[in-house]
DNA sequence: TCTGACATGTAACCAGTTACATGATTGG
DNA sequence: CCAATCATGTAACTGGTTACATGTCAGA
């Protein structure tokens, strides 16, 4: 078994099957920590620790990244070209070196923008679990009603934040600039997709309890 | 920045800073491919090649793997006891190694399954891009929408899939067993999860149109 | 005096991806 | 004859995680 695009690329040259991918393919690579940084960056500038606090936040929703990462991508980017640093003296606190974007990144980027949307890799523990319960007898299935429950409130308290952020930033729908219009439409995503896990979780508890009879 | 349960383990030990991250967690790691193997083999023995497939359709929505990977794994499972292997001869096709669960690999399992489920790394991609659109102009806004409509598509047929797979497999949901409920549960989440993103990918086409004028 | 927020890293490791490889059989 | 399906790998690489490290200042 081979992935899609994979399959996509083979051929066979004189009876023997060969794979052309570097041709192919070297530029479909998906993205990498870098596109959303250069995003982030392009939406205001900044250090090193603001970058991952906002990762934490809003971006880090649909791209999560270390503190840790976050500064070896930002030495390479730098090294590359894409962003530039600029040292901020402060007081009261430690130094910070500010990151903006670059011309090199922000043609980086564009060409990643061009590029056709990679599907979505997702990974989701609790669904095999789920799966798994089903070799763990009725104790365990009791065990893991309990854990959904807690799993539960840690997605319920991510709809609020995520509401309480909407009333924040958004009160006014009406008068968005484009920035602002496709920030909100990202976080709605989110939301919904909160929502949605609320209510399959809804649906799970009445299947685990519904089997517990 | 620190991830969350890191940070957690932030003492300090005689004025200095320590980290007792090994002690306190390093039964904490999540899950690899190991058990969705588990899991699957357990549900219905098979070769590498039989697992490939299978995870390209149903558990390959939770937990996405190549075939090198898993031959790979299955190879360390297999040297670690948690599996075992019996070469079966076919005819018209080439020999195969099919898998079944050792005891030392179920065991593995209840313990994994007895652990706090993580919470999902959520890689969207196409977040970023539409974030991103906010820096790529009006012709790279309506680009977007060309792709977002393509991408549009490929969920719905993912959502046609997973349709016509419960009413084949789950044609009657009042007279299942444990096993086929917690598979028929977690079959709607992924329906659930499909048709909440086609929902937003309509907001998000309104909304790229709305900035279009 | 201790905690928490601010601020920036290094190094080892590992899980997963990409590229490449081979060979048999069935069916159009 | 070619394509598709069945079947199993190796090797290089890279992105991301985990563990560990250090120092300042504000405020309880």
């Amino acid at each position: 078994m081979v992935a899609p695009w994979y399959r996509a690329a083979l051929f066979r040259v004189a009876g023997r099957r060969v794979l052309l991918c570097n041709e192919l393919h070297s530029k479909m690579r998906g993205m990498a920590l870098e596109h959303a940084i250069l995003v982030s960056l392009l939406e205001q500038p900044g250090s090193g620790y603001e970058l991952a606090r906002r990762f934490e936040r809003s971006i880090g929703r649909f791209w999560t990244a270390t503190h840790q990462q976050i500064y070896r991508v930002l030495k390479r980017m730098e090294t590359d070209g894409w962003v530039t640093a600029e040292q901020i003296g402060q007081e009261g606190r430690p130094d910070k070196r500010s990151f903006r974007v670059a011309p090199a990144g922000r043609s980086a980027l564009t060409a990643w923008l061009h590029e056709p949307v990679q599907p979505e890799a997702i990974r989701h523990e609790l669904a095999v679990k789920i799966r798994g319960a089903a070799f763990d007898g009725a104790a365990g299935r009791s065990a893991l009603i309990t854990e959904v429950e807690r799993y539960r409130k840690t997605h319920q308290d991510i709809l609020a934040r995520y509401l309480a952020g909407e009333a924040r930033d958004f009160p006014d729908p009406a008068a968005l600039d484009v920035g602002q219009s496709l920030q909100h439409v990202v976080l709605r995503g989110g939301i919904a997709y909160e929502r949605m896990v609320l209510t399959w979780l809804d649906d799970v508890l009445a299947t685990l309890r519904d089997l517990h009879h």
